[in-house]
DNA sequence: CCAATATCAGGATTACTGATATGT
DNA sequence: CACATATCAGTAATCCTGATATTG
């Protein structure tokens, strides 16, 4: 995985489009699209390297956060897997996990008998609390970027997750 | 997964952060990797859409590309490996999918008796160009992305691929 | 003998489909 | 009864760690 190429890839692939298929072909939207798989794939492991010695995977961490940032530390499994965006079988999965790693409990829902609540517990909440040290130690993964570039990558993003439907505004 | 919210959850998550940990926590860093993760899942679930009617996911799609573009049509397994950034053991299990597909075919590489070449075959390039025209429609799932913010984007994500290690110069 | 190439076996994670039990 | 919530079973895809056979 750590093999520096002596040329960048995307850079050659997107004249090698260029040529096959005419200046017609959305080039530009097939390295900005190449792009956004690199870099995340590249952020994921070391996000996932991060939290590692904490017992977390990315994924576990963002659940964990978001039930730490809710109101009474937990939330339905439906609103789970609303926010983070994942299918509710990955939802369910992913709680369990917590689970049984004592993370996080599991209620049912006073509100509506058909519900589950996940609760994140005392030992849950210190393990967030120690990831997020981890995670801020190495700036999640964007210690090589200016605050300029972040701020610029922050915003591009933002339009295009609204586009996409993510979020009304 | 079209659950569209009545705000952006980064948005939140990110004055959430500054609120808990403070001004000197890296929000513009959490907000922005967390943007990565989030666009590049709906990219990757609209391209995987555009290729699934012609019996591939992108990153067989990808792997199509590469042969396609390559001298011969054909690479060594450890070059489909690094070029793609992937794991030996997933290169193998990639070419392996194609190759069951009749799109790929595997040989002895001449050159190193101890290495196998994958060479795309006549209905795999056939494949790859109608999976491209498909992908081509959907301007590579940024349609709804303006040209400038396309180019701005794909400028930072170059800079942060450098400063990764994945290519030199 | 040591290193490189590639594969295999097996475990872990996540996504998704379809079926199901339960409750509104 | 129709619909919603959540889970489960099973399939698929990918990544990774060893172990291994073969060759340079």
């Amino acid at each position: 995985m750590n093999v520096k190429l002596p040329f960048d890839p995307i850079e050659r692939a997107r004249e090698l489009w260029r040529h096959r298929w005419g200046d017609t072909a959305p080039y530009d939207a097939m390295a900005t699209a190449t792009s956004i798989m690199r870099v995340q794939q590249r952020l994921l492991a070391d996000l996932d390297a991060a939290v590692a010695p904490h017992g977390l995977t990315f994924a576990r961490y963002e659940a964990l956060v978001l039930l730490a940032f809710s109101r009474q530390g937990r939330l339905p499994m439906s609103k789970v897997g609303e926010r983070l965006m994942i299918h509710p079988t990955s939802a369910t999965n992913i709680v369990q996990r917590l689970a049984s790693d004592g993370l996080v409990e599991r209620a049912p829902n006073p509100r509506d008998g058909r519900g589950t609540l996940a609760c994140i517990t005392p030992v849950g909440e210190q393990r967030m609390e120690q990831a997020t040290a981890a995670l801020h130690a190495i700036d999640f993964g964007l210690a090589a970027t200016s605050d300029r570039d972040r701020r610029q990558l922050w915003r591009l993003l933002r339009t295009m997750r609204q586009q996409a439907g993510d979020f009304a505004k």
